[in-house]
RNA sequence: GGCCCGUUCGUCUAGGGGUUAGGACGCAGGAUUUUCAUUCCUGUAACACGGGUUCGAUUCCCGUACGGGCUACCA
């Protein structure tokens, strides 16, 4: 049989990166075992939707090449549809099944009466042991509920969970965990607006899709005895997917999981795609605004709570694909770890060819209204790759190579700049401006032999070169970024800082 | 509170009854680069604690502590 899993978040905003890491492994399952990767999207709640989430969980996917084979947004297959909301009417039938073969109840009572019992009574839920004091259909006769149901009273339908045995759940990263029933409560299956809750639909829904591994958070393993009992319930035990329950991701620093908030707090990015809420509050920077390559993100996430083994720490997705099985997924909550994201970021860029850099880097050209041919952009990417961690960081760390200099490091300038040197400076711009070939070799080569000619140190000479072409003296090698620059622009540049330096030295009195 | 899950360097992790407990990030130092970065080398640092089982436990078992999750007509 093959192998069906399913991605099913729940549109109610951004998409968590946890959200991400288990599509991730979803959809790494399936390649791996030739399957296939649903996304389903698990829109029950109509009071917690939110208009636009489900575009970016569609968005989210296809920046990161998760593609699913079907699902909303990616084309259907015979399962659809895949939004739960769409498949509404289907899940009443089946929540009655269950109440016509006794494994659950209608309930009347009202959300307020059951919160007025929970605060009356300590530890209060509805279970075997509290729902022959409530309202429903194992306390009413049964024309009355007859009567309710038939004059349109609102009331929900809820798992009947029979007391007195244990339900082990096998779970492929955790091993068998039991749950005694008596300690489960009798969940509610429909809602009264008539929607499924997640319990019901997710059972349902697996069911028909058949899917065969259920790969979600652990935020949901005390709930998976409940989805056992509903297989039994259905009678679909032969068939009932096997679960892997994901460790959770954790804050960098502090108690706790990952939440949307620690994005601000920390300065990094917990989202794949920017969000942009109602409030600034509700709003949030991605991973591909931040500058983040797909590749990067994935490589990072994947390594966030499972590890093949060995010392490889470098993955393409292929790579990440052959090597993914379920048994090295780890059982410990993961620290998320920014720095490491970073590393991961910097040796994909570096890893990455000029050409690609160029396309990735002309949207921020073109934005600050840069040069964006592809020549230029793929040779200042060459010079600037090995030392940025981010995309913008081209244009941002880079912008001399793009516009003139805009920031002199004075400290420097009145540390290296004398006023008696200008002569000499001169006529060594002047040497560059005859240099026909501008090529960086060619032109180190003149300017070094300028350097013995005029018994210079090419300390007194290379800084202050660098300095008029970036400003800064960090950057590429000053004479790439000359001969990148070309010569007319060097010249310019070398003769408007001879005016910035003498300046500089002044106000430095 | 109840139920469930977890615990190897600061972090991500490998490993597993007898190992100098391995790698990576970070950090520190050095080499290269007359900048910065890259690259390379070196160093730093861990089996939560207490009981068992065993010739021998970091590894298996039980407790404790700590951490986490769930406990809605949310997912």
């Amino acid at each position: 049989m093959s192998v069906r899993v399913r991605f099913a978040p729940s549109p109610t905003g951004a998409l968590h990166i946890g959200g991400v890491r288990t599509a991730l492994y979803n959809y790494l399952f399936a390649r791996k075992h030739g399957g296939t990767f649903i996304l389903r999207i698990e829109d029950t709640d109509q009071g917690r939707y939110v208009p636009g989430a489900e575009d970016y969980i569609i968005e989210s996917l296809q920046w990161l090449g998760l593609t699913p084979d079907e699902g909303q947004g990616f084309g259907g297959g015979p399962d659809g549809p895949y939004r739960q909301s769409d498949r509404k009417p289907m899940y009443r039938q089946y929540a009655e099944q269950l109440v016509q073969r006794g494994h659950a109840y209608y309930a009347f009572d009202t959300p307020e009466a059951l919160e007025a019992r929970r605060n009356a009574e300590e530890n209060f839920t509805c279970n075997f042991r509290t729902r022959l004091s409530l309202d429903n259909s194992l306390t009413q006769p049964a024309d009355e509920v007859q009567r309710r149901l038939d004059a349109g009273l609102p009331y929900v339908i809820r798992l009947k969970v029979e007391p007195g045995r244990d339900i082990p759940v096998h779970d492929l990263i955790r091993g068998e965990v039991v749950f005694q029933s008596d300690e489960l409560d009798d969940k509610v299956l429909l809602k009264a607006d008539g929607m499924p809750t997640y319990h019901l639909a997710n059972i349902v829904d697996d069911h028909l899709m058949r899917i065969t591994h259920v790969i979600r958070g652990e935020e949901w393993l005390p709930s998976t005895a409940h989805h056992v009992l509903l297989y039994e319930g259905f009678g679909w035990q032969d068939t009932m997917p096997k679960f892997a329950h994901l460790p959770l991701i954790l804050k960098p620093v502090g108690n706790g999981k990952l939440s949307k908030r620690d994005g601000a707090k920390f300065g990094m990015p917990v989202f794949p795609l920017s969000w942009k809420g109602e409030t600034p509050e509700d709003s949030f920077t991605g991973f591909r605004e931040t500058g983040f390559l797909p590749a990067a993100a994935l490589n990072f996430l994947a390594l966030l709570g499972w590890h093949p083994g060995g010392d490889q720490e470098m993955f393409r997705l292929d790579e990440l694909v052959q090597a993914f099985s379920i048994e090295h997924i780890g059982k410990s909550g993961a620290r998320f770890d920014f720095e490491k994201a970073k590393w991961f970021n910097q040796k994909y860029i570096q890893a990455s060819g000029n050409a690609e850099l160029a396309r990735l880097i002309r949207p921020y050209a073109e934005a600050k209204g840069y040069r964006t041919d592809e020549a230029y952009l793929s040779q200042a990417a060459a010079l600037m790759k090995e030392r940025v961690t981010f995309l913008p960081d081209f244009t941002e760390q880079g912008a001399y190579l793009f516009e003139p200099v805009r920031d002199y490091d004075f400290e420097t300038i009145q540390k290296k700049w004398n006023p008696a040197q200008q002569p000499v400076f001169e006529s060594l711009v002047a040497t560059i401006e005859q240099t026909d070939d501008f090529a960086a070799p060619a032109l180190e080569e003149r300017v070094k032999q300028f350097i013995q000619e005029q018994h210079l140190k090419p300390g007194d000479v290379l800084p202050l070169l660098r300095l008029a072409l970036a400003g800064t003296m960090k950057g590429p090698a000053v004479f790439d970024m000359a001969a990148l620059l070309g010569k007319t622009e060097t010249v310019n540049r070398l003769r408007t800082a001879i005016e910035v330096f003498n300046q500089a030295v002044v106000s430095a009195g």
